[in-house]
DNA sequence: ATACTTGCAAATGATTTGCCAGTGT
DNA sequence: ACACTGGCAAATCATTTGCAAGTAT
């Protein structure tokens, strides 16, 4: 109940990808869903639901909260969605890629950093040496402090 | 934004202590604060603002959420207290402890394992090596699956 | 006495749900 | 045509806030 359970990551290249992959489930590639997905393919970032209804770049309402929220609530189920927590606040999405990317976000001044999977294998190495458990850092960041808060200690 | 600045941790062994701690910064330890602070040192392991409200034993709703939710927070300024995000839903509430805990959940089973800050030293060390942050799995845990979910991939 | 606190109601923010109308294929 | 989707309003869940009344010290 706290998590659902994570489907397997099924990156897409491009739109057309995506679109292929609803049709072999025998969905339907609509208009919010295709918008939803050009405003993913062209965030740099995890966004969040808002920021995908806006359209990422203006005032432009173009979707329905509601329809933003189900088209990413069936991509995730697809496998081609995530989304993170980087604190409190709305939570944040980002399409699953070939490399994902795990984060580390500093609780003083907020930054975030965003790394490939491979970069953290060792800490991951660590985790199941010591608790045999296979750690993720995409769903919930690593918090800590940066170095510069740190120095400041 | 995302986080509130972590306030150093300010452990206290019993109610009396903690009254000190409220007198010292000119607070009172009125009845709902009291009650509060009762049922998180009778919880063995972090709890949501609803059942501290609930008394943690029964049905008497004896303090106010709202209360409770202004305990915690006042608490948690003064750092006796700390709250955890195990998934999706209400935060978790616990006594900062002189040993803290930190968390690894299972996002299959929903399995939490609570260890010793300290145990998780080398984890820190690695991450700390790699990317020069301080890591905490305090506030979020670390997520992944644990090992008997990971033998059934 | 006088701050500090609570209670209760209402507001907020994020997300979900119901239900009927709309639309891809 | 027909099942899959979207729009819109309302519900839900967790948490916060406003303000008048209550109470520790």
């Amino acid at each position: 109940m706290t998590f659902s359970p994570r489907t397997p990551p099924l990156p897409v290249s491009d739109v057309a990808a995506a679109a292929a992959a609803l049709r072999r489930r025998g969905s339907r590639l609509s208009q919010p869903r295709r918008q939803v997905l050009e405003a993913l393919f062209a965030a740099r970032e995890p966004v969040c639901a808002e920021d995908l209804a806006g359209g990422l770049d203006g005032r432009t309402t173009a979707v329905e909260l509601t329809s933003v929220y189900r088209a990413l609530e069936y991509f995730e189920d697809l496998g081609i969605v995530r989304h993170v927590h980087f604190g409190h606040g709305p939570g944040l999405y980002a399409l699953a890629g070939v490399n994902e990317r795990e984060y580390l976000v500093c609780e003083r001044c907020a930054q975030v950093l965003a790394v490939d999977a491979s970069q953290l294998d060792p800490v991951r190495e660590q985790i199941q040496a010591s608790f045999g458990y296979h750690a993720s850092f995409s769903h919930f960041p690593i918090v800590g402090l940066c170095a510069s808060c740190a120095e400041q200690d």
